[in-house]
DNA sequence: GTTATATTCAACCATGAGGTTGAGAATACG
DNA sequence: CGTATTCTCAACCTCATGGTTGAATATAAC
């Protein structure tokens, strides 16, 4: 039994990073953390136009970090934590293998420095 | 009494993330969890060349993502993990905060259903 | 039905990113 | 010394990104 949603592509760390490498995107999942919110008020506090807006959610929901809910004409956005998950695992993953490797170094250290003269 | 490395600015999220955001100075940074590398050593695996590597080194350097040591003609590279825990706090601070958000608007729902004809 | 609102699509433009090759600087080796 | 090794810099090319404007679509309001 293939699952519901088995066409949904993965985001990949590619899209979710580069999606996170930008200001404006990451100011829009700021405050899409406070809750949904339409793209006209998403977009009302920018600089930029309402279609630079539009191509970066549409970016951030490439990278799944976003969700679209369609109400009538308008398009209600909500954030989409996997793909953060996804992000700061991959981050964990590889910051616990360095800093045990550290530890590791450093308590050779200390043990040298026990017994200077062998 | 001004710090020692006051000048050294700190890495923004802006470069941070897309470091992170590419494939190669990922796979990079998986090796060099592993421990510190030569350029040429770490160039070796990829089917691009060494001057490429260099520059995806230079970005990983400005993000604060990896430290030089030289050594004669020779540039150790190792994992300078700071700049990762602050792309993991920043996910996870918003993380945190959504889910948060979710898991007070599912209680409030199992509220609501609980008293259904108020 | 007409008009206004919310959003996206398409075409375009400027800049930057990622790759190349070729040369240059500094260190090690014969 | 001359030559090989390691790495970076500079110039260049191509394509992707982030912005623009103008038109298109779909729904809501009058």
């Amino acid at each position: 039994m293939v699952e519901y949603n088995a066409i949904a592509s993965k985001a990949s760390l590619d899209e979710v990073f580069s999606a996170l490498a930008h200001p404006v995107r990451r100011s829009l999942i700021s405050r899409l953390a406070h809750g949904e919110e339409s793209v006209m008020r998403l977009a009302e506090p920018f600089p930029i136009s309402l279609n630079a807006v539009s191509k970066h959610l549409k970016a951030l929901e490439a990278a799944k970090l976003v969700k679209r809910r369609w109400e009538g004409r308008v398009a209600w956005v909500s954030l989409d934590s996997e793909a953060l998950v996804v992000a700061r695992d991959w981050i964990d993953h590889y910051h616990e293998f360095w800093t045990a490797r550290l530890d590791a170094l450093e308590s050779y250290l200390d043990a040298q420095s026990e017994e200077p003269d062998e």
